[in-house]
DNA sequence: CATTAAGTATGACATATATCATATTTTCAT
DNA sequence: ATGAAAATATGATATATGTCATACTTAATG
């Protein structure tokens, strides 16, 4: 079993705030987990009862909409918790979890959580501002999905994932997602974001090649999202 | 200067969590406010440093999009608290609060509230219940608002204005919103709402008379919504 | 390597929605 | 009450986006 102590994702979420026997305690009762490409971490509606630490890995965070499509919330990344605002409401999950890359995540039972907000104010305190984060996110995101055209939103979509996740050594986004998921993510249907990007392509805005998407005028795309 | 004790309000917001010495010291540090329809508690971007509690009246929380049209991202009514996400990050409003009827509300500086997450567990996971509720509904929303027609969505906010704020006497939506801002609330242009209301009044679904919106046929509405 | 399935691309068309113009009604200050 | 301004309503039209069909490309499997 490895050391809480140690682990340098730690750092960068609210569990920086543990002390060393706090950590001591989570080591002793975590769970690790690898999680291949394309696998779930749990699903919506599923009761998980604790939080998961991700390690390593970017997964996506969807909600199933009522016409069947799978709309992408968010994307989550190594350094932060998932699971925490359901652990907190003691609701069932209300968003899907699904690894976008092989991960390595680490599972902390709620009862071991719990107590922490009970005794490490900091600790609170720090759970209580990442989730404002991520409220108001959702708040900017809503004014996005209603006042701006897919094409803006899709120029903002590739900005985001470039400066979020970073690009490969070739300048490609290092996130990969189908054309389906990547429509899932800007609220429109898969062909509507395939003839986009072509256009964006025939603009020289981005390059195509397989799945791979390069943005090649960042600039002039950020105009495009105004 | 009213006794916060003896307030009724307080027992549907986090506050309901204080004791008996922690009211006292909140009753005497607040200041209440009357607030006349169409007057703005803050706005976007606004520093509050603190905040506030509806006493009585309904506000809309809007954010202003780069084209300029005004988002209404929800509304807020008698119990709730404003200003607790900004408060808690830190940062300056994220969102627009104005009223829409006639209000009463009281403000209490960031100061003696932040005094009470650090001795008062209750209260701070009332707190981080609450915005994680906000959390749940936003994520919600972007779904709708991603994957549903502004005809569904017009649908889903009739119905959500009458549960949620109830009706009249003559069965009128209680809540009075002008076209602009349910095309605003909906993410629409104001002449789509309109059209659509109209659309809906010759299908005998609702009636429209002046501003006043009145449901007639609620379980049709709840279809047309999905 | 061949075969199939999945993903991507593009065309043709239908539909939803925005925009602009204008008429009508309501609201409000004087 | 009366006129002016704002809000609501409706038509005409342009545009964005969705849908269905089909071709092409890539990845996966035996």
């Amino acid at each position: 079993m490895s050391k809480c102590e140690q682990c340098i994702v730690r750092e960068f979420s609210s569990l920086k705030a543990l002390n060393k026997d706090e950590l001591l305690k989570i080591a002793d009762c975590k769970t690790s987990y690898t999680i291949k490409k394309g696998e779930t971490i749990f699903v919506e509606g599923e009761n998980v009862n604790g939080i998961f630490c991700i390690k390593d890995g970017v997964c996506k965070m969807s909600k199933l909409s009522q016409n069947g499509k799978d709309q992408i919330i968010k994307l989550v990344s190594k350094g932060e918790l998932l699971g925490q605002r359901s652990m907190i409401s003691d609701e069932p999950t209300n968003l899907s979890a699904i690894a976008l890359e092989d991960m390595e995540v680490c599972f902390i039972p709620k009862a071991e959580i719990m107590g922490f907000f009970d005794n490490n104010n900091q600790f609170s305190m720090n759970v209580m501002k990442s989730i404002c984060g991520d409220l108001k996110d959702a708040d900017t995101h809503t004014v996005s999905m209603a006042q701006k055209t897919v094409k803006e939103r899709l120029a903002e979509t590739l900005i985001y994932l470039e400066t979020s996740f970073g690009k490969n050594e070739d300048g490609s986004l290092h996130i990969q997602l189908s054309r389906e998921e990547l429509a899932g993510m800007i609220g429109t249907a898969t062909e509507s974001c395939i003839r986009l990007l072509s256009d964006f392509k025939k603009l020289g805005l981005i390059d195509l090649s397989g799945k791979k998407i390069t943005i090649l005028n960042l600039s002039k795309l950020k105009k495009l999202a105004e």
